[in-house]
RNA sequence: GCCAAGGUGGCAGAAUGGUUAAUGCGACGGACUGCAGAUCCGUUUCUUGGGGGUUCGAUUCCCUCCCUUGGCUCCA
């Protein structure tokens, strides 16, 4: 498989240092306000990542950092008088909740950066003792990043193009303005932890490398994160662990996600154009969330419009899903032993073709776009089975929705929704059916269809075919 | 100003050094249906931002220009 690896900007063959071991680190949020629609589009993409390189085999430790103090916490909490780290528990919570319900549940440990202080404050000891961090009269400690030749590799930057940079102030502490803080001297009524350099909390680029390296050591497999973390935020990781350890490289694939924009601007609670993100998990539901994500190249940015991405990818999501559903049907009713024939040789064949074809395609750069093409051509295929569907066995319908089986475990579409026809409606509709299969009987069709827009009214859709009257409740 | 990522049909958005450039949404017509929905068939549509180069052949590789977005010490 390849993996695009933004520090060498080519498609590179993944090789895991200690196969079948991957470690993979993410940059998590920073939670001082509800996650948006965009946090959601790389944190699914990474959750697929992980999901992918499990079903290949691999055993991927996931984890991704939570920023639970930095300056944003601390003013978001001075505005409502909370204690920072209780605000920044409250919001991580929530997120953790909507990832859940995103079925984004991949990541094996969600460290907050301020459990690692001591780790922090080790590191920096290290660079300060190496020479490669200095201390200034106040407090805080400092990064020389003239110490450390390769900065400016991950990005393409040069650190003399940094200096007519827009918002690079001289700062009077420090050694050169490109320097940049990985201590930060306590202020009065914040948080802060007592240090060698004395009272004061961490700078954010060094939480990452502190947690890394005591986690997987100084050099790991796959970092992640969005495209807008590449500088600074993953130049100052790659010279901060790398000058604090001594080895290289820090990160053997470097991947970023491209940017949600909303209405071609990027999404961010600083442009204040975010657009919540349970709200659309309320209205749309998860799968629809995710195939809009990975309906696209993850690398490439991804627009949202409030009125019509979602509505556009439900509409995708109902034509792929509903013959997957269909076969499920049958199979949640009859369960796998259900009589009847089995696929010929050359249908199993195609099956195998199918699911083998789709794991080739996200071998390939986990290409979920490519992907979802192809399940889409599944469904036209299944589509020509559903009419005799009733005849197939239970195995021979399992192996039909083997590649939704796929898109579940890879993708995490399709999730068991059983639920669906379940609770009280399970008993209540089918007597209302019956008295509207009655009425169409006797040709009555102005009382058959009263009853379908009433029921509608409900959140309960009717379909007719051949067969008899469908309804499904996507509300429950 | 510097760095990076994008620019493909009405819209969203893939792919590839080589037959008709996916897939989906939308629109229109038809079949089926009591109607609706779903499904199917057909139609609708791009010479891949402009220019130049390499090549037998480029949308794909190279150069250059333009545009959009992101980053330039807050950010998924």
């Amino acid at each position: 498989m390849t993996i695009y690896d933004t520090m060498a900007r080519a498609a590179r063959v993944f090789a895991p240092r200690v196969p079948p071991r991957v470690g993979l680190f993410v940059c998590g949020l920073t939670p001082y306000a509800d996650a948006h629609v965009g946090h959601g589009r790389s944190f699914v993409f990474f959750d697929t990542v992980a999901r992918a390189l499990r079903r290949w085999g691999y055993r991927v430790f996931y984890v991704q950092n939570v920023t639970d103090l930095d300056d944003k916490v601390i003013a978001r909490a001075a505005e409502t008088e909370a204690d920072p780290l209780a605000l920044s528990d409250r919001h991580f919570l929530a997120f953790v909740r909507s990832m859940h319900r995103l079925g984004a549940t991949a990541v094996n440990y969600y460290p907050y950066a301020t459990v690692y202080v001591p780790e922090i404050i080790d590191q920096i000891r290290e660079l300060v003792r190496r020479g490669d961090a200095y201390p200034t009269e106040d407090g805080s400690v400092y990064f020389s990043v003239a110490k450390y030749a390769n900065y400016g590799r991950l990005s393409g930057q040069k650190v003399e193009a940094l200096l007519p940079g827009a918002r690079l102030e001289a700062d009077p502490r420090k050694r050169a303005p490109e320097d940049f803080v990985i201590w930060k001297a306590a202020t009065p009524g914040e948080p802060e932890w007592e240090s060698p350099w004395g009272p004061g909390r961490p700078g954010w680029h060094i939480e990452d490398t502190a947690i890394t390296t005591r986690l997987f050591g100084p050099r790991y497999d796959i970092h992640g994160g969005g495209i807008d973390l590449i500088f600074p935020h993953h130049e100052a990781e790659v010279a901060l662990a790398e000058s604090a350890t001594g080895e290289a490289p820090l990160v053997n694939y470097w991947m970023h996600a491209g940017m949600l924009t909303m209405r071609g601007e990027k999404m961010s609670k600083s442009v204040g154009n975010v657009s919540s993100l349970d709200d659309a998990i309320d209205r749309f539901g998860a799968p629809v969330l995710r195939f809009f994500y990975l309906n696209s190249g993850y690398r490439s940015p991804l627009d949202f419009d409030p009125d019509r991405s979602l509505a556009e990818a439900r509409e995708g999501f109902e034509r792929m899903a509903r013959p997957a559903d269909r076969v499920w049907e049958l199979l949640e009713r009859d369960g796998p032993e259900r009589t009847g024939r089995a696929l010929t040789d050359g249908e199993e064949s195609e099956v195998e073709a199918v699911v083998e074809r789709l794991d080739e395609t996200m071998a390939n750069d986990f290409n979920t776009r490519e992907a979802i093409a192809q399940l889409f051509g599944w469904s036209r295929r299944v589509t020509e089975w559903l009419p005799q569907r009733n005849e197939l066995s239970g195995e021979a319908l399992e192996m039909l929705y083997a590649p939704y089986a796929w898109a579940q475990e890879v993708l995490g579409f399709f999730p068991p929704s059983s639920t669906a026809r379940a609770g009280a409606w399970a008993a209540v509709v089918p007597v209302v059916l019956q008295a509207r299969a009655r009425a169409r009987a006797r040709g009555d069709y102005a009382e058959a269809d009263r009853i379908r827009d009433e029921l509608k009214a409900t959140g309960v859709e009717l379909e007719d075919d051949a067969t008899g009257t469908r309804w499904s409740s996507p509300g429950a």
